[in-house]
DNA sequence: ACCTGTGGCGAAACAC
DNA sequence: GTGTTTCGCCAC
């Protein structure tokens, strides 16, 4: 392959010009309007195009549902030549080649944070050859390249031009005008009672304008597609496109349920009624005829909702109608390396979304994490799965098929909505804050996010954008060990817990303990080691790093914000607001910007992070611990008595109310950062470990961390029997209940142990379920038994991908293993699975202080083996 | 092309 | 056999 020439690049850059939609019309619809002065209009996306050096802005009215595509050149000069060499450019100027923009030379003031200096700069075009790669290609190859051929077209990105994604703008007199929507005056007051005597106060409320601008409500059209396979469970290459496009089906937000069928000459039975809700029907003879009319409801909406549309339906649909013999402007998708978009509405493909960690984790709670497909994932949010079939898809009759194929539509599209639309909230609401297009932000990760958002900053406020290499030669060091082999620095404290059952128990922790760091502290990548000498003295505990004390970091500022917007503001307000709609609306606020504090701490210490800055991760955890650390002593001084902690939380066992206070008190202003009491157990059980115990909350709720009998690859019976052995400890009241407690333990473990004995578990209760993080080609180390069970379904034809859950049981054969679909009930290792309930069952009766052996009983135990 | 971090546990595989 | 490494999953 090697590296593409500047001339696959041109050709590519033709290409997709070629797609560019010609003024105000794209065949395949009739016309999208361009008007001249619009209403409040919500962004869909911004594109730019080198040749018109125009951008495209894909507008929304939500006020009547229309789409309207609107050509700005208004930030567009015409580009000019210079006599700076591209080598010049490249050695002297960071910027130039640290991302992409403008199209022309141009003599510019910057800050640079990392020296505290203004420099002048020349900033360069971005050449059109750029853009089809991205920021895949690398700049410093191609600037060269591209100016001996002396081309020059540009690429511009929505933070170039300081349009924000998903932000209303008005169109007036052929200028797009950001709408100003009234901020309650109770907003104002809550930005001024934080800030209001600062110089920060005016950047405050833009902010707070930002994040409390209405969500639109936007017309959503979630799609699926069905490919009549010849082979069963087979999924069909969409570059090829084989097979006919059986059924399309359609679920819209705006009440339009269809499935459009492919007449294949067989009885048409039963009628639609007999689906859920009121779906129509409709049958097609032609193939092209049904994919027509379905690109023509794909082009009658703003967005697009499938699941998995980017490597599948959107992929195959594109390739069948080429294959079908249609024009590639009639067809509304256009393929990217790695996404499918549309020319006229925006695509999002909730597979990506949903994938990404930093969603399962934050906004879904982990509900789901099993592994990521619609039935798993509408299964945990939405209570229903896909329609159980029990034949291929090419013998379902219509109606049957019909049926499968809405309900995934309908499943995609309750996704979107799912919490009275939270998950497409919070998309516009991240979208808003990262100012990535919802498309881009559907499909990359959190870093992503985050270096959009800092760049967008650095921009606003006319900063250098530092080369990472020029950043890592400045502040590559670092002074700490990682207690884990291979990682590069320390982390957090994890106190050792006093092993036993404690009743009243308090839970203090830390409000967002890093942010809070890095907001308090001044942590940036500029102001960590900074230049000065006058701060070598304003050390860091703990490392050899300083932090400055002339100039207010960026990244501190802006965590800084939106830690305080979060904490101050809209988590009070999700808490204490009545109405329903505008709680929900403060969640999705609370939520979105949770995701970014939470993420800011670790882009840092991220070796891919365009910004990465060891020094920066590092202190941030040093002051961790320091603060923790800090405030166990203090503890122990109130006479406190500290039994466990974890990063950012102390256990105390029972601690009175007036200690607390005290404690709290002296962390805000000793400290100033905010501590509170997170919870109150009134019983908790360590096994002794870290990270492992089980709490009964006041409330009678129950936490259980760390243990085994929690985990997701555990066999479903030892779930089960943990699950009974933690009621039953959640039934004691005091110490002396617990005697009781334990007989019950022990009967309860004794009956599972029988029952394994006898073969009573089906294979499925029975089964690990371990993912595979890799392909299976790379378990080069060593291999585990996951692998091991995947591989002897590999021999059998079955596929097997990077992120498959394998079902393995243990038996007694050379490889101890076998996939649940090759085993017996009668090979299993049952002594292998002894272990397994002692080492669940150990944890928490050591918490109890019993052995486990006791416990099953010596003499029954004999007998079994 | 994808990518936020470190600390900790348990099981099995590997190295000696 | 014992000690170390690898792997997956979890806590924060």
């Amino acid at each position: 392959m090697g590296t593409p020439s500047l001339e696959d690049y041109l050709r590519e850059g033709e290409k997709k010009r070629e797609e560019f939609p010609k003024e105000g019309v794209i065949k395949g619809r009739e016309e999208i309007e361009t008007p001249s002065d619009t209403g409040p209009c919500v962004i869909l996306s911004v594109t730019y195009s080198g040749e018109k050096r125009k951008a495209l802005v894909k507008l929304y009215d939500p006020s009547n549902g229309k789409i309207y595509f609107w050509y700005d050149n208004s930030g567009h000069k015409p580009y000019c030549l210079t006599d700076i060499s591209p080598e010049e450019i490249i050695s002297n100027h960071s910027e130039v080649v640290s991302h992409k923009g403008f199209d022309h030379f141009e003599r510019v003031v910057k800050y640079d944070a990392l020296s505290d200096k203004k420099v002048v700069m020349t900033k360069v075009v971005a050449l059109d050859p750029l853009s089809i790669g991205g920021s895949r290609g690398s700049i410093r190859e191609l600037l060269p390249r591209a100016w001996e051929a002396k081309i020059k077209y540009h690429h511009c990105y929505i933070y170039d031009t300081g349009l924000i994604p998903c932000m209303y703008y008005r169109i007036e007199k052929g200028k797009l005008v950001p709408v100003n929507f009234k901020l309650p005056r109770k907003l104002i007051e809550l930005v001024d009672r934080l800030y209001g005597l600062s110089d920060v106060r005016d950047e405050a409320l833009e902010w707070v304008k930002l994040l409390q601008a209405p969500i639109p409500e936007m017309r959503m059209l979630a799609m699926d597609i069905e490919v009549h396979s010849p082979v069963a469970n087979r999924i069909p290459n969409p570059k090829e496109a084989p097979y006919p496009v059986i059924a399309i089906a359609f679920s819209s937000n705006d009440g339009f349920k269809e499935v459009l069928l492919l007449d294949r000459g067989e009885a048409k039975g039963g009628k639609p009624k007999d689906l859920d809700g009121k779906v129509s029907l409709k049958y097609y003879k032609k193939e092209s005829d049904l994919l027509r009319e379905a690109f023509k409801i794909i082009n009658s909406y703003p967005i697009l909702l499938t699941f998995n549309g980017d490597n599948f339906d959107l992929n195959y649909l594109y390739h069948r109608a080429l294959k079908l013999g249609f024009d590639k402007r009639d067809i509304p998708i256009v393929l990217t390396s790695d996404a499918a978009s549309l020319r006229i509405g925006i695509h999002i493909d909730l597979y990506k979304f949903f994938e990404n960690h930093a969603m399962q984790v934050y906004a879904f709670k982990n509900k789901y994490r099993e592994v990521k497909t619609l039935d798993s994932i509408s299964s945990a949010l939405l209570g229903v799965g896909k329609v159980k079939l029990d034949k291929p898809i090419s013998e379902l009759n219509y109606l049957e098929l019909a049926k499968y194929c809405f309900r995934d539509a309908d499943l995609t599209l309750k996704l979107a909505r799912y919490n009275n639309n939270t998950t497409i909230n919070l998309i516009i609401m991240l979208s808003r804050i990262s100012k990535l297009p919802i498309e881009d932000l559907t499909r990359t990760g959190i870093s992503n996010w985050v270096k959009n958002l800092l760049y967008f900053e650095h921009r606003r406020k006319g900063y250098l954008i530092p080369n990472p290499e020029d950043l890592l030669a400045r502040k590559g060091v670092v002074s700490t060990k990682a207690i884990i082999k291979g990682k590069k620095y320390l982390g957090a404290i994890v106190i050792n817990p006093l092993p036993g059952i404690f009743f009243d128990v308090t839970v203090l922790d830390f409000a967002s303990l890093y942010p809070s760091v890095i907001k308090k502290w001044n942590l940036s990548y500029e102001t960590v080691r900074c230049p000065h000498e006058e701060c070598k003295s304003n050390r860091i505990p703990g490392t050899t790093h300083w932090v400055c004390k002339k100039n207010r970091g960026l990244m501190s500022t802006i965590v800084g914000f939106l830690r305080d917007f979060r904490v101050r503001i809209y988590k009070p307000l999700a808490k204490k607001e009545k109405r329903e709609d505008l709680r929900l609306f403060y969640e999705v606020v609370q939520q979105a910007l949770k995701v970014f504090i939470n993420a800011s701490y670790g882009v840092f210490g991220s070796s891919n992070f365009p910004l990465y800055c060891p020094p920066v991760a590092e202190s941030t955890t040093a002051l961790g611990r320091y603060a923790i650390i800090k405030t166990i002593k203090k503890a122990y001084e109130l006479g406190l008595m500290v039994i466990y902690g974890d990063t950012d939380s102390v256990f105390l066992w029972r601690p009175t109310e007036d200690k607390i206070s005290e404690l709290l008190a002296w962390s805000e202003r000793e400290l100033g950062i905010d501590l509170d009491v997170d919870k109150v157990y009134r019983l908790v059980a360590f096994s002794g470990r870290k990270k492992n115990y089980l709490g009964i909350l006041k409330d009678g709720g129950i936490d259980v961390k760390g243990l085994v009998g929690k985990k997701r690859n555990t066999p479903e019976f030892i779930k089960e029997l943990f699950n009974e052995i933690s009621s039953i400890i959640m039934k004691a009241e005091d110490i002396n209940s617990l005697e009781r407690a334990l007989e019950e333990i022990g009967k309860v473990t004794r009956r599972s142990y029988l029952k394994l004995k006898s073969r009573a578990y089906s294979l499925d209760e029975l089964a690990f379920r371990v993912a595979l993080t890799k392909p299976l080609k790379e378990y080069v180390k060593n291999t585990p038994q996951h692998v091991k069970a995947a591989r002897q379904l590999e021999k059998y034809g079955i596929q097997i991908e990077a992120g498959d859950i394998i079902s393995f049981v243990k038996v007694r054969s050379s490889l101890g293993v076998k996939p649940v679909q090759l085993a017996r009930i009668d090979e299993i290792d049952e002594e292998k699975y002894l272990a397994h309930i002692e080492t669940t069952c150990r944890q928490v009766l050591e918490a109890l202080g019993i052995d486990f052996d006791k416990i099953l009983g010596a003499s029954s135990m004999d007998s079994f083996l």
